[in-house]
DNA sequence: CTGAAAGCGCTTACAG
DNA sequence: CTGAAAGCGCTTACAG
């Protein structure tokens, strides 16, 4: 059997609470007594259970998850993978959602003030980068909450943690594959984005734009359009800019106006353009499935989630943040290895941890 | 607070151990005790602590792991998930795992008895295609020991699960990603595999075939190299057929043979064919850095391993296994997707579950 | 068929 | 600075 608090409070000859004392580092315990009971926990080879440990605690952990609303397809998929964690109860954590108009950077640091004043342990929030936003997360921080940037990142805050793909290198993946896919087909390629306001979709950009500058002898693209990741307005855009340029050789979608893309192209009659779009969600799969979308990058929102549970939980434990290092993939999706898509959340989703 | 045992017991006005009893759905109730506790559940939406469960069942789990020995670095990086979950304790599980000779039945068969006679409750094994293999498994399921194939699949047994990817699906993709790569370019491919003898290497062999046979006007597909996941021979395969085959145009390899394949590539001047490897390993992933390597298709083994051990618990607990659904997702990597290595197991490995 | 009591591994007031 | 006892939510013998 494992070693128990009993099997060191023994071996070392004191009681079960210093043992706890010592384990939990809190105050109030003799050097000398302290040594005793680390040299057992040592020689014991002794591994807390956690889970006996929350029980005793009887301690539940207040997250909140601050996400954009709107119909933004992905933003929709991670809050449904939010809602389904908290359904399987995550040990001891009760987590709670805000939704809060998209690039909108007052109304995002008002709902992390509130969520701070309502008792959070820890927020989890999509960033939108601007100053109030980092003076709103630099102040839950102070308050002793626990924050983690979800999705896109605000590096210049003091958030704890990233929960999101490097977006850099997903922008340059979508260049190597465009570059890949176009071969030597000739002429400019566009990109459609929702804004430059937030950091997950300029970084994208900036990794795609130096993969196309060094691509062969160099590829123009085209100004940016930014839709807002509203289907309409990114559809009229798409379709000004196919009008336009006649000899458009791609579209790289980077947001989440990707309903909008698709329907501009099937107007346009299917121009046979490489299309890389990212997110799994039920446009760019169908978009995958008829063949107008040839790839799209994605990020597993259930992991994100989760992995920015555990990095709360962790931060709120005073837990060494062991969780911090988990990194989230970028995936890439083509017509053949399309992963089914979930029943409970419409997310993309795989075996899970 | 959420309802516990105690609140369903005072409001169904019985004892703790007859709540016990209906909540675990054992024998030895009354059709009426168990109503009112029933009609108490329902009422008061209790759901079960499962940690708190496993506490006081102080029950643990021995599982068995069967895995490959040998150099091959993909069985190596999943051995090394194994003993990476056993050691954050996978709460209330014991684990241990078991070296077999690869693509060896009788072995195979061997071990799975052996782990039977020894008391495991459930059994993870990389399967070998073979009808001693398919006995063994189904002898164990016949104990009452949970089994669940991992990596490559045997349904012909009655193993209560496949912790893998689809495999057919990942030659497809292979397939597609190679036949856009190559665009026009002229030439037939290479196939080098381990062994026919395992169902992964076969049926991702189905699928590559399938789509090569439909790509343009057809693409040909030489004999498959079978160089049993051993570098050396892969790689003399390999420089043979480069020889022989001088408008070779690209080299799908579906095996471990990878370290062999980038030698024998390097030996031979580096010449310019697509190349797609499974498994991101030590060469795999230097072959993609290098340039040597176009893509590389990929399965998560920390989420095979981790989705296997959900699945035995589940099992052995007599729960229904909601975890049976998980999916283990074909990851496709190119040199601008790669993630960092983890420095614990070597393996590629996203943010967990 | 039903219940009272002890215990799983840990933590938490409360004494001393 | 240290310890004895009760309790977290559940399960398990043991009585009756």
């Amino acid at each position: 059997m494992r070693p128990t608090v009993h099997d060191i409070a023994a071996s070392a000859g004191v009681s079960l609470a210093t043992v706890d004392r010592v384990l939990n580092a809190r105050p109030g315990v003799r050097a000398v007594t302290r040594a005793k009971v680390e040299a057992a926990i040592e020689r014991l080879g002794y591994v807390r259970d956690v889970a006996a440990a929350n029980l005793a605690k009887g301690r539940i952990y207040p997250l909140v998850f601050i996400i954009p609303q709107g119909e933004n397809p992905f933003m929709r998929g991670l809050e449904a993978e939010v809602r389904q964690v908290d359904r399987v109860t995550f040990d001891r954590t009760s987590i709670s959602v805000v939704n809060v108009p998209p690039f909108d950077a007052m109304a995002l640091a008002a709902a992390i003030d509130t969520a701070v004043e309502d008792g959070a342990a820890g927020i989890a929030a999509v960033a939108v980068d601007a100053p109030e936003v980092v003076e709103a997360i630099d102040r839950a921080l102070e308050q002793g909450v626990a924050f983690v940037t979800l999705v896109s990142d605000l590096a210049s805050s003091k958030r704890d943690h990233f929960c999101g793909v490097d977006n850099v290198a997903a922008g340059r993946t979508a260049g190597s594959l465009m570059a890949r896919f176009l071969g030597d087909r000739e002429g400019p390629v566009a990109v459609l984005a929702g804004s430059m306001l937030v950091r997950d979709h300029s970084e994208r950009l900036s990794g795609f734009r130096a993969v196309m500058a060094d691509a062969g002898r160099g590829r123009h693209v085209l100004d940016v359009l930014e839709g807002q990741d509203d289907p309409v307005r990114a559809r009229a855009l798409v379709s000004r800019y196919l009008a336009k340029f006649p000899g458009l050789a791609g579209i790289y979608s980077l947001g989440a106006g990707n309903a909008g893309l698709v329907a501009a192209l099937e107007a346009a009659g299917r121009p046979g353009l490489c299309v890389i779009a990212h997110e799994l969600t039920p446009p760019t799969r169908a978009g995958l499935e008829s063949g107008i979308v040839d790839a799209v990058l994605h990020q597993d929102a259930g992991h994100e989630v989760r992995s920015a549970i555990r990095v709360l939980r962790a931060k709120a434990d005073g837990v060494k943040p062991v969780a911090a290092q988990e990194r989230i993939r970028i995936d890439i999706f083509i017509r053949e290895n399309l992963p089914p898509p979930d029943p409970e959340t419409g997310t993309a989703r795989a075996g899970e941890g």
